[in-house]
DNA sequence: TATTTGTGGATAGTTCCACTATCCACTCTG
DNA sequence: CAGAGTGGATAGTGGAACTATCCACAAATA
């Protein structure tokens, strides 16, 4: 296939697809001449995550290769592929930091020590939830961190079913993939639940006795 | 309080403020001459939001502008603000569309419809679950919205608290911004537990019957 | 065979965004 | 009264994600 095929299959433009060869997010295709080369599947494939990424996950292009770099080289183990990836979705946290973040920093270490959940202890994660519940504190939500258990164990279960139909996956490479995709594509999905669920949980509440009479269905 | 005060208190640089005052994302400040005006703990509260709605949210200057005009707009129900700060955190979707995204888009409205809530039609969280769900399905993550339902009623649970925490709120404008931290900075902290979930159970699953003994392979 | 169209690779340009820096006439502080 | 700080205006910066142009050449079409 040529890349004009593989822009009009893919729906991305033809210097777009020139411009991730460049950055390493695509590989080039099989030169057949001096100003010739094919594509293939795997190519579209590829265009389909890398825009997938970008555009649902908002990732930049750098962390894009940053995590496609990940799941491209083969680590030992799968959990540790899973791992890297994961933690190239965000940029490492900053040396320096408020006294208040690093307090709310060590609560959350501890609750997670609490909870036997075996993170990187460099995940950017745990910085992100960390300066979250800083600001939720800022704005008067007495919110502690027992008060996220309940969640964390519906978030528990939902990721057990979700990491093991990754591993069911014939290679590591599609088990990485699917780890990925879940984690970006189909963590949006659940935020845009919640979004609609608070919108329609507000609207119930504007127009009383009108939708539902109440308690459920 | 000056204005380089307010950038201490604040920390953000003094040239950021007079940004965000020339976009009218933060109000001026009270003008006693020529070249002299007072800021005051509203001013603080306010960089706050306009830091966290960036920085955690990921918004851009822009939506955060908008999203402030309603919040500060009394608009006449507590509902119509709440739902158009949900509308203002994302762009309008575009009117062109794939086949096969309008298909996905249509079974979101109805899924909607059957779960009776009542969202705007043109809520962007409607069309952006469309588009994830079109990955998701991309990638053989076979997926219905069936299969969303559980999560949905889980978020319709922990909502009716937020909603309801928010409304709580002395005046409208609290009851708002309340909604909207919610909405972007709680929303960011589930996302990031469920991250930190991911990688837990990947890491119990790789090395079974070590930190619990659940013992599968 | 001749001509148009498309190609891969390189490089330069564009647009947008979130700031940042500079300037100025002025005023508050020491 | 000197020097630092101020509000307001305007211009500049650096990064990001493309986009456009150029070239010698190959492929498809006439």
């Amino acid at each position: 296939m040529k890349i004009s095929e593989l822009s009009e299959r893919s729906g991305v433009s033809v210097a777009s697809i020139k411009y991730y060869v460049r950055e390493g997010l695509l590989p080039a295709g099989v030169t057949t001449a001096a100003n010739q080369a094919n594509y293939d599947d795997h190519h579209i494939h590829r265009l389909r995550l890398i825009r997938a990424l970008v555009h649902v996950g908002n990732l930049s292009i750098a962390s894009v290769k940053a995590v496609l770099d990940t799941v491209d080289s083969g680590t030992t183990s799968l959990h540790d592929a899973f791992g890297a990836v994961m933690h190239s979705l965000d940029e490492p946290a900053p040396e320096e930091m408020e006294p208040d973040l690093a307090q709310v920093l060590a609560e959350v270490r501890a609750w997670i020590r609490k909870r036997k959940w075996a993170v990187s202890p460099d995940a950017p994660a745990i910085h992100l939830l960390a300066e979250a519940m800083l600001i939720l504190r800022q704005f008067d939500f007495g919110l502690d961190l027992a008060d996220l258990d309940e969640i964390a164990d519906v978030s528990e279960q939902s990721a057990e079913f979700e990491v093991g139909f990754a591993r069911e996956k014939v290679d590591r490479t599609a088990a990485v993939e699917t780890m990925l995709i879940g984690t970006v594509v189909y963590g949006r999905a659940l935020v845009e639940i919640r979004r609609l669920a608070l919108e329609a949980v507000s609207a119930r509440l504007d127009t009383p006795g009108r939708a539902r009479p109440k308690g459920k269905q």
